[in-house]
DNA sequence: TCATCATTTCAAATTTTTTTGAAATATTAT
DNA sequence: ATAATATTTCAAAAAAATTTGAAATGATGA
């Protein structure tokens, strides 16, 4: 087969930059594909407004999904939906009291919030 | 009009717990609606594999399209599309050397990625 | 000027994610 | 039991994001 082979063509300038580095292959090496993964499923969970303001909530104040739907101006099935991605992401969990059940962070959703939270992008243009 | 007025049901122990806070009014009123937006601008763009080792990447070392479609194993478009996320958002730019696009992250970029990268889940369960 | 190289842009095709509404569950109250 | 309430689940529809490949752009070198 051997098509698209045409090989990598690094310009001088940062070929030497490398160098001090390892060169490209230590770099390329060097990516930490893991981390990205685990990083990007949290990333994926977080990057939807109404999964934001379900957790900026609850780490207020634990809440039935009856009271997120007002916050959100969800439906229930919706809510439901968005509730259930951030449960499996570890993030939320549910206790039953009565016919309410009522969500909470974990403790790994409440150190993520904090995280996220404490980032102010200051430093926003160039 | 007035359809689906049903207005909310909050359980007893929460409306308890919500006093101190100052009632559900005051915990609606205090969600940080405009945060969540910019926070989710961010997290749109970052919670996508091949954009998160763009950054990963770039954080290492600046690098021409070439270098981060080998990096990826994306095609050039694909490349430039993620890559068109990126600027979006602020996070990288690019400045051109004779016919390379060197691609660097910006000071914003920058702060991200140290602080996402800062983050380690320990407390992963319960 | 012409060809080549690195890259972007565009529109159409594909894939992924979200929304909707109806039906199912589980708990409590009658 | 039966009905009512709070919620989830499911499948189909809709919307959003990504992929693809071809054509455009812009710099360089012959």
């Amino acid at each position: 087969m051997v098509v698209n082979m045409k090989k990598l063509e690094i310009p001088d300038e940062i070929e030497k930059e490398m160098r001090k580095k390892g060169g490209w292959s230590s770099i390329k090496k060097n990516l930490p594909l893991k981390e990205i993964k685990e990083v990007e499923k949290v990333m994926k969970v977080l990057s939807y407004d109404t999964r934001l303001r379900i957790i900026y909530a609850l780490s207020e104040q634990r809440m039935c999904v009856c009271m997120l739907m007002e916050l959100t101006g969800c439906s229930y099935s919706k809510c439901s939906y968005h509730l259930s991605k951030l449960k499996e992401a570890g993030l939320i969990k549910a206790t039953r009291k009565g016919n309410y059940l009522i969500y909470s962070l974990t403790p790994f959703g409440r150190s993520i919030v904090r995280h996220f939270r404490k980032y102010k992008p200051e430093v926003k243009n160039e």
